[in-house]
DNA sequence: CTTCTAACA
DNA sequence: TGTTAGCA
């Protein structure tokens, strides 16, 4: 399939793409009239791609990730497991980040549920809070 | 009409 | 990344 087609089925922009292939996370054939000749495994590797991407990790990474995970449901195929050590250093990056996240979220939900809908008790917590 | 490369008021 | 120009 072409660009165009992949874009729609993915989501991801065209400039994207060709961004992904220029990263070497995508190395689409090309057709006799120049035009990227994408195969159908694209697809999934284009959302992994995105997904990965949108997680922080490296395009090299990435890169090499990619061909670990064809054909595999789970693990990675052999002879990379090499790859383990920086993805697990991955993993404990995001888990760090996603520790950070809801310490975030769970400050603003504490600040939205405290604040009422109007000012009628502003008043009151004025004298509560007066000090001198 | 679709894709390509290159480049940036 | 968007976007656009100028081709094929």
């Amino acid at each position: 399939m072409r660009i165009g087609e992949l874009a729609r089925r993915t989501g991801a922009t065209e400039r994207a793409l060709r961004y992904y292939e220029e990263q070497n996370l995508l190395k689409p054939a090309r057709l006799p009239s120049g035009y990227r000749d994408y195969a159908p495994s694209d697809i999934e590797a284009v959302r992994h791609v995105r997904s990965l991407l949108a997680a922080g990790l490296p395009s090299h990474l990435i890169a090499e990730l990619l061909p670990c995970m064809v054909d595999t449901g789970d693990g990675l195929m052999p002879g990379c497991r090499s790859m383990l050590e920086p993805l697990e250093s991955e993993r404990d990056r995001l888990t760090s980040a996603i520790d950070e996240l809801t310490t975030a979220r769970t400050l603003l939900a504490a600040l939205i549920d405290r604040t009422p809908e109007d000012d009628s008790e502003y008043d009151a917590w004025m004298a509560a809070h007066a000090s001198a």
